[in-house]
DNA sequence: AATTCTTTTTAAAATTTTTAAAAAGATTTT
DNA sequence: AAAATCTTTTTAAAAATTTTAAAAAGAATT
């Protein structure tokens, strides 16, 4: 015979839902978002809050038609522990996920699934206005299956120097005399917030992908340059002024080529999407034999694709571009000793062949002591990261600055 | 009219003073330690406590003897704060600081301020046996004008690969069947904590130093090696393992040279006193004019001491060795971001000879906008820098983790 | 099947924080 | 210069949260 613990509202409509709650207990929902089901004992855990506590905010939570228990968990010798877990439907955030030539965007639920397909924008990011992609996103609103009011916020991760504060990337879809998320949150009246992709990428990886619950990790953005996100004691390590983890431009070369931004000698130049593009078109000027030859213009994909069909050029460009990865990993984990290496990003879908060559850099160039106990993986988020990190940091922000940003829309419709 | 607002013993040995209270109150007497004179508010803020609860504490320490009042800060257009301190001669802390040739040993009290003769002693750490260090500091400890019950714990920092948590170096001092802290502790029955060398630098500049205050510090200790204390989010950053911030080994040249590490092209090989003097001797051997001639054998303590001096050729060696310092440092400051970079060390001492080619390889290598907000300092510490921070390192410590060292002795002893 | 051991949940006591009021002193106004 | 106003700290009372202890529920052992 089963017992009615307490009684659990399954019509949502019923239930007087408030975003307050999301913001007032922040630190439970989060918990739930990034573990799907929890005991009381391990949210208390998770927040630093008392068990009392805990689960007094969860009944408040039951209530409010957020929280819905979800049968016993197993115990090794005692009483069952309650399982809790969030409603997936009580509200979706947009995550829109950003780079060089395109955007992604989808909406998620709170049980961190994807509800809509994935709308697909393309364009060379350094000539996008910010108002033609504001266009894209309103369409995307307007046509999307979920109410706009069940959008806790839409979150922007884009390649650049961002300024996650005040909602500025540096680089791109700068508009003149406002803030890009000021910009977009005027015209569309949903909380906007704004980060940089391998940031996204590194939180996706740390809640959802093969770094979960690593509390040091190092994730690689391999993609047309090679972004990095780093987890620091189980926090996102932004830097002094947010722009901490410019791997893409250490100057480890002495090879006089010069980057994108404007130095020489870039980790870049030798070892990302660009270079081993350029090298392709080199080496086929000097006659290679390779399956590239077929494409009228190569480019990144093609190689990517050709690498994987067997192409020995192809495999080799990338090994090399790789074993460069693995020079500047070598000195990323001297100063930073790290638990975890994630590759990540777009080129990781041929993450095996860049793992080799990582792995022989950091054989030459690692003291034995420093990589001993830090683990390597490939990720297994199929290019999803940027998208389900973005959702994330919707939830990492569920506290005080949501409640700021509602706060300015609130008053701006009033 | 002044009015007396609490009872203050003067009379130290009145009260009774209890070592729990250090332990219980730590994070009042942390504060207290690291800014001298505090208000109940500002122990509140940075103790994250309550008003309320900090005069409560405050009290209790006052009542224990701990803390005085100290007359009234002032106020921008109200009431005037009371003033606290900590009285200096309730406890003292022993602070050994080791490099690769020497050790120093002091005694501290709970103003900072040392109160013994600072001592020395001589070796060559790679075959210092630990039961020779060890008859060193119980000859500083008998010889010490100050009771032995009084020191609170015996800090010693040193090079190598240390592990803090098991109290072990795996590069020095070790002891067969016994980690190094159980060994000397086990002798003298004070609580004995160990930790790096360039941690300790590191915390000395960023409590007591150029970048007192500043949250995010990478400090550089110029000396045998080129080590690297971080301070991240204002907390002592060591990484997974407690290794991190290995710089001296950061591979980055091709120049082929074997390093002490047994790998080749470390940053160590162009940039350390090692570099320095092996490139100051090869020079010499090929007729370089210089008053570095009148040694029989030249140390680094010679150049150091000759460019100070003003000898062309040692000011040589030591910018050349700096650029390369400025070199690596790029590196770390595209990865970090940090607020304050700070030159300590034995070697910057002539801190102005680094300063210019460092910067030169800065402008070099950074993306100006990675530099914007980063400030460069000389530590002001005269070689004190790894004694204060040992001493810090101790109140780093005064909670849970002296707790335990005292279990561990009161059961040795009963 | 009864007992013992584990673990979770509930209840009561203790701690700590939040909020509000009072006190002390500086600044401005009359 | 005295009175009134404004700031800031300190104290007091109320509210929130945690700690401790007890009770409940279930698994493992005797």
């Amino acid at each position: 015979m089963k017992k009615c613990l307490i009684y659990v509202d399954t019509n949502n409509k019923m239930a007087e839902r408030n975003k307050i709650s999301l913001i007032q207990y922040s630190d439970t929902i989060k918990s739930l978002y990034y573990n799907k089901v929890l005991t009381s004992t391990d949210i208390s855990d998770q927040t630093g809050k008392s068990i009392p506590y805990t689960i007094k905010v969860l009944s408040e939570l039951i209530k409010e038609g957020y929280v819905a228990e979800k049968g016993f968990a197993n115990s090794s010798g005692g009483r069952k522990p309650i399982n809790y877990s969030l409603i997936p439907n009580t509200h979706y955030i947009l995550s829109v996920a950003m780079d060089q030539f395109s955007a992604q965007a989808v909406v998620v639920d709170m049980n961190n699934n994807f509800v809509t397909k994935v709308a697909h924008y393309s364009f060379d990011l350094g000539k996008l206005k910010a108002a033609t992609f504001l266009t894209y996103l309103e369409s995307f609103i307007q046509e999307m299956p979920i109410a706009k009011t069940d959008i806790i916020g839409v979150v922007l991760t884009m390649p650049g120097f961002v300024d996650t504060e005040n909602g500025i990337n540096h680089s791109f879809l700068e508009v003149p005399g406002q803030t890009l998320v000021e910009f977009i949150q005027d015209r569309i009246s949903i909380p906007v917030f704004l980060d940089n992709n391998s940031t996204a990428i590194a939180l996706g990886e740390q809640k959802f992908g093969v770094a979960a619950h690593v509390k040091n990790v190092m994730v690689l953005n391999l993609g047309w340059g090679i972004g990095l996100g780093m987890i620091v004691d189980d926090k996102i390590f932004r830097g002094n002024n947010g722009f901490a983890g410019e791997f893409s431009h250490i100057p480890i070369f002495n090879n006089g080529k010069l980057c994108t931004c404007g130095k020489r000698g870039c980790l870049e130049t030798e070892a990302s999407l660009i270079a081993i593009t350029s090298n392709a078109k080199e080496g086929m000027k000097n006659g290679q034999i390779t399956s590239l030859s077929s494409y009228a213009e190569v480019n990144a994909d093609h190689i990517i694709a050709e690498a994987i069909k067997g192409d020995l050029f192809s495999v080799k460009l990338i090994s090399e571009a790789a074993y460069h990865v693995g020079q500047g990993l070598a000195i990323l984990i001297h100063l930073m000793n790290p638990g975890a290496v994630v590759l990540s990003g777009k080129a990781s879908v041929v993450g095996n062949i860049w793992m080799a060559p990582i792995q022989q850099a950091l054989n030459e160039h690692c003291i034995p002591r420093m990589i001993k106990n830090t683990n390597f993986f490939i990720s297994d988020l199929n290019n999803d990261a940027q998208l389900i990190g973005g959702a994330a940091l919707m939830v990492e922000n569920l506290g005080e600055k949501l409640a700021e940003k509602m706060k300015i829309l609130n008053k701006m419709t009033a």
